[in-house]
DNA sequence: CCTTAAACCGACCCGCTGGTCGGTTCCCTT
DNA sequence: AAGGGAACCGACCAGCGGGTCGGTTTAAGG
């Protein structure tokens, strides 16, 4: 096989596992061994890829985490609908977990970000940045919606933008390991009533 | 001086330097060393005092934190007044940094309940407990609420409980190490729009 | 083939940290 | 004053886990 293939499917083999058991274990919690184990590598295999524990997890979180996130949160955003119900969807998209065996993506950057804000804020600092994102986006949305007339003029959209991730973010220490369906199915009508709250009231016709 | 007395101090000046500095750098992250070192103890009186790292946090949790959140959360919502206004109060003072040198305690559950839920599951569900108190407080002051004439027939207490509580821990991710000001206010005003929203609307006089 | 370098192996190193234990000091009791 | 036990000391232990390094295998290129 071409040497630079291997390469790469090795490195993809590694992150795409280091993302499941990081994930599942949390990073600190996580020693390289029983991911190599899992993988047939060696200490050797790993060292030759990755400089560091580190570098490996930020290759995870920008080849990885931060493409999911964008996927599910910010992608479906570009659209000039009405923004509530699309901030809605989306938001229940990606608190859907995936298929039996997949990673639940929309339950990783609370925990991740709390495990590294005390440890290392390089690492912080990567995944703040695509929250970050998430939010600029969502206040650009939330403007063009208050143009458009689909929200109530007075709503501060930074405001609005933060406590939308908040309660998304805070919905992961709620739900313990048992993935409630309950308890994101109340969430999201909570959040529907938010959104009859700032959202325009049309007159009737 | 009296042994008995010479016990408790001992213990209660490891418990509130413990607090302080698990809150400040983690659990894990945290080594006896540095608390015993700031305190001028040894291992060995610690360990005369505790079993383990683990019980010793523990009886931090039911000591010091358990009190902490019931007298700023669930004491207050103890009146027959509009529940909603005493809520957001109570949410409020909360998330108030104490004075200088004072520990946040608004902020330390969701980054405990994190840390420990994917290595600890004991210590994880003393801490759930706590917030279970909370839950329970807030659905049976919402109900009341709904009886008084105060809130919409049409709202869930217990998905209304659960979601002002998953906003409230997800802001401890957005504030980053900055103690915002901005952001705590504005979620606040976002807050009192959802309770406009399941407000009973009153009708005009 | 045969060279060469990338890919990989795994024994070993070493700092860190929770926990142990034999000993010492202090204070209360009798 | 003497005995005893609680409070405390700090050197030491042991396991864990990230990282190293000399060696081996594999495969591309000449």
């Amino acid at each position: 096989m071409d040497k630079n293939l291997k390469k790469r499917e090795t490195m993809h083999r590694l992150c795409a596992k280091g993302l499941e058991v990081f994930h599942e274990k949390g990073y600190y919690n996580t020693n390289l061994d029983d991911i190599l184990k899992d993988l047939s590598l060696s200490k050797g295999a790993f060292y030759h890829h990755f400089k560091s524990k580190e570098d490996y997890f930020i290759t995870i979180v920008q080849n990885l985490i931060q493409q999911k996130v964008y996927a599910l949160l910010v992608e479906p955003l570009n659209t000039h609908e009405n923004p509530l119900p699309v901030i809605l969807d989306s938001i229940e998209q990606a608190l859907e977990p995936g298929r039996p065996n997949e990673i639940a993506y929309g339950f990783m950057l609370n925990d991740f970000i709390t495990e590294f804000s005390k440890r290392n804020q390089e690492i912080a600092t990567y995944l703040r940045d695509i929250l970050k994102v998430w939010e600029v986006n969502l206040v650009s949305i939330l403007k063009r919606g208050k143009v458009d007339g689909y929200i109530a003029r007075h709503v501060d959209c930074e405001g609005a933008a933060s406590y939308i991730i908040a309660s998304y973010l805070g919905m992961r220490t709620l739900l313990s390991e048992s993935t409630n369906r309950q308890l994101k199915y109340n969430y999201i009508q909570q959040l529907k009533l938010y959104f009859n709250a700032i959202e325009e009231r049309r007159v009737l016709a």
